[in-house]
DNA sequence: AGTAACTACATCAAGAGTAC
DNA sequence: GTACTCTTGATGTAGTTACT
């Protein structure tokens, strides 16, 4: 049985949705919702409810309300922390990929969604390719400078969709269990082998014969880079 | 048992819009 | 302007559910 949070302080799902609501309303019309349009779209059938609602979020200091006045509210600035989320997207952060270790391993099936602040990244969705819902995506964070043939460093997240094949000119994430090794390269399939490109177009490609074992992990999504450090030369 | 968090339903007043 | 209608917000009451 599911129920909700009853913790009398603190912000639940509701107060979230109906915030999103009012913002997402507010950016697409230019005024503020009714309470019936809040309730409508937060399936609250009773105005008393959604006004109670709005009370507590008052109270707490996300909405101001004029009395008496229809649609008389605004969001305050305080808003911001919560409603991004629901134009961004909250990746996890499964692991570190770095050369002699093996990838982190995803496990089918389990929602990689975490409250956890510390393990994952919030990402724009308008960042991402259009396509692109995000419902699988994870992220890894790389360890060491292995990776600087496809223009990473250490400490940049990947963001990662995940994948068992890639085509011509995507960059991917392949185990080489021959090397026992992780890297990002750019993927080409040729004629009897595979060409792992690096990004950085002075270092040379890596051929794998078909014949060869190749475990393609991921398609690369987007890279997070960290500006906290000077590149390595 | 007591209470918070509802749902459902009802009622009222203030404004806005529309018709005459 | 006056009358009527509709929307909206505010308020109240009764009953339900689930947690403490």
């Amino acid at each position: 049985m599911m129920m909700m949070v009853r913790k009398s302080k603190g912000i639940t799902d509701k107060h979230i949705k109906v915030l999103e609501f009012v913002n997402e309303y507010q950016n697409r019309f230019g005024r503020p919702p009714s309470i019936r349009e809040i309730g409508e779209k937060v399936k609250i059938s009773s105005t008393s409810v959604v006004n109670y609602y709005l009370e507590q979020l008052e109270k707490m200091g996300y909405l101001e309300r004029d009395n008496r006045v229809s649609r008389g509210m605004r969001l305050t600035g305080k808003v911001n922390q919560i409603v991004q989320a629901g134009n961004m997207l909250r990746v996890p952060i499964l692991g570190p990929i770095a050369a002699g270790e093996p990838l982190p391993e995803l496990q089918p099936g389990v929602s990689y969604m975490t409250d956890s602040e510390a393990e994952a990244v919030d990402i724009a969705r308008s960042l991402l390719p259009p396509k692109e819902k995000g419902d699988n995506l994870y992220a890894l964070e790389v360890k060491g400078n292995s990776m600087i043939d496809a223009m990473i460093n250490d400490g940049d997240i990947v963001v990662m969709k995940p994948a068992t094949e890639a085509r011509n000119g995507e960059m991917v994430a392949v185990w080489l269990p021959s090397d026992n090794e992780a890297t990002l390269k750019y993927f080409f399939k040729e004629k009897d082998r595979y060409r792992l490109q690096p990004a950085n177009p002075t270092l040379k490609p890596i051929y794998i014969k078909k014949t060869e074992p190749l475990e393609i992990k991921g398609k690369v999504v987007m890279v997070i880079r960290k500006m906290d450090k000077p590149l390595a030369a």
